[in-house]
DNA sequence: AGTTGAACCGAAAGCGTTTTCGGTTGACAC
DNA sequence: GTGTCAACCGAAAACGCTTTCGGTTCAACT
């Protein structure tokens, strides 16, 4: 049963040639309409399949690109993840080309793995992700002369492709809503500023402050890891100023949860004393009590949207600096964000009390 | 400045063969050790890079294996997706391997992109998730002799290459451990029958039971889907029993939420008047309030270790049969679970009003 | 009748490796 | 001096496809 498949048996079965059978299936304009239609039909009829490594060999090209995973600084637990890759995969399947996944150890072993491509040439383009504001990756793979495109924008990366949320108009218009229900008192708790999009959205949230004819009081501006353990501490650091904030904007979710915990232990209410408002629209932000207000951003499109650009410019039919794409978040109003709170006394004094005698705490 | 590269460039530059270069790179043994050392130095100086295609194309291996994204019904916010990835590429890097991503729309689509590999075999294994209990594409893939692992049992794996946790065990200790808190009325949240994990814990559930000299409560064995409405609602039907349970275990750290939720609202505090324990190890359970007890599985080592095994079958040196590794997790207290409560009418008077008046609600 | 030019198709040269099969050495034994 | 056996290396044939370059045919214009 070792029936040898390729080409050959085609051509063969159909007295042409292998390379009249090549241009065929390839939809070549110098083969008629009716051996196309005939050399289709037997290769469907032997489920022809074309040798993969071949076809590239032969062609010059690799149908495919990389995405680089985040370098880990500690857990990879990003939920978007998946559906970002799902995405990319998909529309990439669509077009025939393959997804690869690279997974950096280190910068230096990234660089490493940008010159093995620059040679080997094995994959055609790069995915890159969570780029820093000062990212020597951009010229490096500039230098290399590799495709790529961003997901997310950087200092280096006027000439180069991305795909990015507009951080910080969604920063703006939650500083905004926050200042449009009354709160004079708004904090930022930020990322990281290395990376371009905790940049982004502090300034965002001064951008908003100005346009509501707010101050940034000094200490207002905290910035902390992206977890919930940054944020708590965070948090904690902004309630013991002597004018606490609000309201508080939050980089992430799960930063505004850990804000959330610090809130609580503080014997206040999220969203009643202290608003809050998140970013990044996670579901479980609406399990919590009260349910957390965010900003959610489209992700389900951004993975099919960067392999199209990616593959265009892979193609040569567009250039990177024309692929510059800003998708814009929105805000779920959910239950942390309401007006400031006019003490009444006792509310206070009595949920301190239920708090008290919860079961369990905070660990850190 | 267009050098050509390849193994020819090498060879001239030391007056041998490309054949024997080629043998010397890969460490053939009818290589002298002099010439080895020498065509090395050269090809670590040219910066050389074997061309992937023109490797695997005349090797007829593709140094490379596929994963299976888990079919997306719904969200894929797997948050462990990011870590296993990871895993499995960091040592498919290590011996030069290469991980590409298949997104499958649905079944069909699966079994399309099974076909297509058995012939194309451009990679030349695959991983695949969350099997059901009755799964078909371990026959399939079988059939189509392509050589796979899959993360997670099913009842067709008993042949196949497999990495899982041991999802009863972990229930039975779930279960034992409430029990030993002094619980008689033990509840069970499981998930789609359909999947062999979910019927494992809940096998874990009943064996714990039974192990404990506890009887299942009628009622008791609730199933729903994955997510924290699914949770939700499966409490509420729970807390509809004539007697409630005074202790849940849930299939999923995301459904114990739900479940808590549910538990809230009715008036009860988790982990006072109803314990509950979760499954997954997720961060944000150790934020909640109280802070979710949970089973945590390791995923850290998983990705690699079915790399691991997959290689070694996909080169032939072991069975798939022989490839069957189980994990334990590993119980995570914390706030949930907790000897029954001996009610004390005030405390739970105080807390309903406190929840009573909080700020928003639950969002389903 | 000669020229032009589509429209189709085949021959053949790659693409850059791997791998088989001999062939050439030199050492060592008889 | 013949034979033998390692130890090394080169020639050449794959691997299965793409793509260039002509070549043939036939219709349609001069």
């Amino acid at each position: 049963m070792e029936e040898p498949k390729g080409l050959k048996v085609i051509a063969e079965r159909l007295n042409l040639s292998e390379s009249t059978v090549s241009r065929a299936l390839n939809d070549y304009r110098d083969i008629s309409a009716r051996t196309k239609a005939r050399v289709r039909d037997v290769a469907e009829e032997l489920g022809y399949e074309p040798n993969t490594h071949a076809r590239r060999l032969a062609s010059g090209k690799s149908d495919s690109i990389g995405y680089v995973l985040p370098k880990q600084d500690g857990q990879l637990t990003e939920t978007f993840l998946g559906e970002l890759m799902a995405g990319m995969a998909k529309t990439l399947a669509g077009c025939g080309w393959d997804l690869m996944v690279l997974a950096p150890q280190s910068s230096e072993d990234e660089l490493a793995i940008f010159k093995k491509i620059a040679r080997a040439r094995h994959v055609s383009g790069l995915i890159i992700s969570r780029p820093y504001i000062d990212d020597p990756r951009f010229r490096i793979l500039q230098d290399l002369k590799i495709p790529f495109v961003s997901h997310g924008r950087s200092n280096e990366s006027a000439n180069s492709a991305w795909l990015d949320v507009d951080n910080e108009l969604a920063f703006v218009e939650m500083t905004s809503y926050l200042a449009s229900l009354g709160h004079g008192r708004i904090a930022h708790i930020g990322g990281a500023p290395v990376y371009n999009f905790a940049r982004q959205r502090a300034d965002g949230w001064k951008r908003g402050l100005k346009d509501s004819g707010l101050k940034e009081v000094a200490g207002y501006a905290e910035s902390t890891e992206l977890s919930f353990e940054g944020g708590n501490a965070a948090m904690k650091r902004l309630l013991a100023l002597g004018e606490p904030p609000t309201a508080v904007c939050c980089v992430s979710d799960v930063v505004a949860i850990g804000a959330m915990r610090a809130i609580r232990d503080a014997g206040y209410l999220p969203g009643r004393e202290i608003s809050l408002v998140g970013y990044d629209g996670l579901e479980i932000g609406s399990l919590l009590d009260p349910p957390l207000t965010t900003m959610s951003q489209p992700l389900q499109s951004a993975g099919s949207r960067l392999a199209e650009m990616l593959i265009t410019i892979v193609e040569g039919k567009s250039m990177p600096a024309d692929n510059q794409e800003l998708f814009r978040a929105s805000l779920v109003r959910r239950g942390t964000a309401n007006p400031p709170f006019e003490g009444v006394p006792e509310g206070r004094e009595k949920h301190r009390q239920s708090i008290n005698s919860n079961v369990g705490g905070f660990e850190s």
